[in-house]
DNA sequence: GCAAAAGTGTTTCGTATACACCCATGC
DNA sequence: GCATGGGTGTATACGAAACACTTTTGC
């Protein structure tokens, strides 16, 4: 029986994004799946994460949280393995176009693509666990900012929301409520984005936030 | 490396309680921990649980879920033994008062007196861990019916939410928020517990709930 | 008749929701 | 001057929270 770490990676960049990494050589030649690999006998399972992710794709987390651990013995079909999956949220504004390594290469996708790619093994159900407790975090947690750049404008972030929830926010109840939190900064720089009236950038105070978490406080949206 | 799985299993009356067991033999000897053991080749990690359980303590669970996978490389200090951790609920008045195995003696103690046991590798933090877990979710899913007996008093379920959540509960508003849920239903029968008035007892419509769920019903208490 | 637990309504307050117009810029 | 996205306030409705007395039984 061998033990593996699987992750799910987050990315935002109008749409939500999943880290996959192509096989280039047997087996499962051309194959498509979440990134991961075997842990090794005297690493943490985090460790084992992290360390994978940097030798496949050299990329920084902002956040990451074990997810589930995947265990049914015919998950993979040429031996016992049990996977402990992780997801992580990066900004990918952060992230060097990536070229993978010699045996896999790297891409970003939408959920809507890697529906059809048919993932390889359980990928696919690891990745819908990933999906469900993303969504719900999202609501009780700071964890929309992990996705975006340091400085945001506050329609990234809104978009954001919507299409990782799937559904219409009201703008002005959406300000509201975020801003009644008193978390987030203005750079006091504006940006012009091409088209429309240019937009204040916000910075989050994720350590006011743990302050106010310690105190408990609940930041509780929707 | 080992995969194991341990259990820390909720049983409920007057107050919470943690089913631990205590060794007979080396190594370990008179040590006290959670059940678990290790996962066989072919089964999953779920039946792996189960089996153990029954294998312990013969007892039937109302409710199972995995909470977390703990793998540091020192948590065990002989080998690496990496585990897949669950918790689970039951209906103590269900329970036979149980003697154990050849191995080992099994018995219920509350969360204080767990706490001055030191119980063996890091089952202190999974018994943590389990119990942040059963606290938030007490709050939005009707798992404190599967420590109850299938007929019981409104009042036992309250005393269960106020012993688990460690606050009080004002009596009426938490009546008037369950049964805006319509999911209790009358069995009709009185019970007279030796003082004060006779109340009477409840089922949980486990059914309905279900039902609604599949609509997107979200039960919210608090 | 008193101790003990069960059962029950109303008012108040805060927050979620619904909703539409003006502003600053680029072209 | 018009298209595009940014920024803002108010009224209503609903649900959470606060709060105390009566009822039924055993002793």
């Amino acid at each position: 029986m061998k033990l593996a770490v699987d992750a799910v990676v987050f990315g935002y960049s109008k749409d939500l994004n999943i880290l996959l990494v192509e096989r280039k050589y047997e087996p499962f030649q051309g194959g498509v799946c979440l990134p991961g690999g075997f842990v090794l006998d005297n690493e943490s399972l985090d460790d084992a994460v992290q360390r994978e992710l940097r030798e496949e794709t050299g990329l920084k987390l902002n956040y990451l949280e074990q997810l589930y651990t995947f265990g049914s013995p015919e998950r993979d079909s040429r031996e016992r393995i049990v996977s402990v999956a992780y997801y992580g949220l990066v900004d990918r504004t952060k992230v060097k176009p990536m070229g993978g390594t010699d045996a896999e290469v790297a891409y970003w996708k939408t959920i809507e693509e890697v529906k059809s790619l048919n993932l390889l093994f359980d990928h696919q159900d690891i990745l819908n666990k990933a999906l469900e407790r993303l969504r719900a975090k999202l609501t009780y947690a700071p964890i929309g900012f992990d996705l975006l750049p340091k400085e945001f404008l506050f329609s990234e972030l809104e978009h954001l929301y919507v299409s990782i929830l799937g559904r219409p926010i009201d703008r002005r109840n959406f300000r509201k409520k975020i801003m009644s939190f008193d978390l987030l900064e203005e750079t006091g720089k504006k940006v012009s984005e091409g088209k429309g009236r240019p937009a204040m950038t916000y910075t989050f105070n994720k350590k006011r936030y743990k302050e106010l978490e310690r105190n408990g406080f609940v930041l509780q949206i929707f």
